[in-house]
DNA sequence: GTCCCTGCAAATGGTTTGCAGGCGG
DNA sequence: CCGCCTGCAAACCATTTGCAGGGAC
């Protein structure tokens, strides 16, 4: 669960490209004055195994039990957040929900959600992003981002 | 905008346009054993008026002083909202908006947000429907929807 | 030793709900 | 009159914050 060291659960899956990273997270947070602690650690190592978004309360359960607190899982991921290592999500229902950041990738991609199981697809690739500069331009606007998210149904819940 | 029919919102303010669809609103009540209160009335009528998404407490600010509870507000939008009346949107800050539905308008638009002054323009045509197909049949889901918002910088708060 | 970080608990803000009385049909 | 509706207040849920002690460097 949150042994950062010795766990190889996906030898060669997704945790490989990741392991590189504490390190980086370190050197990331001393540069700002910022520790890396215990807490940290744990929350970082719980992103990197469980590769779709997860919510506050998700990790925290994740989390040994009494490794930190729920408000310590909060403060964490705003800081994450800050730091350009994890993305927040937003699927409509009043929570958020972050993803690990690799490190030079904005995390800019959608989702698609099972409105039923809540079973979360990861959609590659981005259809919008050239559409940001018309509307941009035919508004006026600058600074332009936007979110997009699918719902429906999956196959098993069918 | 989206009134299809015969109806003129600008040549003679948005309010005719809407005058008629008070009968309509009290059958449709009327049709689930609902009632036509004066709350549903004038929460009606303030979304007639105000042609972009408004929050509950906007709809209560709007309301005669005194003219009806915060909770109620509350209720007669999921009521409206389950009568297809108005359309719920979510621009990410954890505050249910709300838009006026016209007659057989599905409500689907999407908008673009001022990060800064909260100014909301309405995205006419939605770009990512025929995506829809695409990615439900790549991933074997149905019932398939979207949700998409802009946000940028507004021209006045550049 | 200095600050940052954390646990705890209380506060916040949006939204929901239980209940008893009120009013629309 | 019969239920649906409403006001009021308390409950809920995700999230934030104040504070004092603890830990990273």
């Amino acid at each position: 669960m949150s042994c950062p060291d010795h766990h190889h659960q996906h030898a060669h899956g997704p945790a490989a490209a990741g392991r590189a990273e504490l390190p980086e997270l370190a050197h990331r947070l001393r540069r700002q004055d910022r520790k890396l602690t215990g807490a940290r650690q744990a929350i970082f190592e719980i992103l990197r195994r469980q590769r779709h978004p997860l919510s506050n309360k998700e990790i925290f359960a994740e989390l040994p039990a009494g490794d930190c607190d729920l408000a310590t899982v909060y403060r964490s991921l705003h800081l994450l957040e800050d730091m350009r290592m994890v993305k927040r999500f937003d699927f409509g229902d009043g929570v958020a929900r972050y993803e690990l950041l690799a490190e030079g990738d904005d995390g800019h991609h959608h989702h698609l959600v099972c409105t039923r199981c809540a079973a979360v697809v990861e959609i590659a690739e981005c259809f919008t992003r050239e559409l940001e500069d018309t509307i941009a331009r035919q508004n006026g606007f600058t600074a332009i981002s936007h979110k997009l998210e699918f719902f429906g149904i999956c196959p098993r819940c069918q």
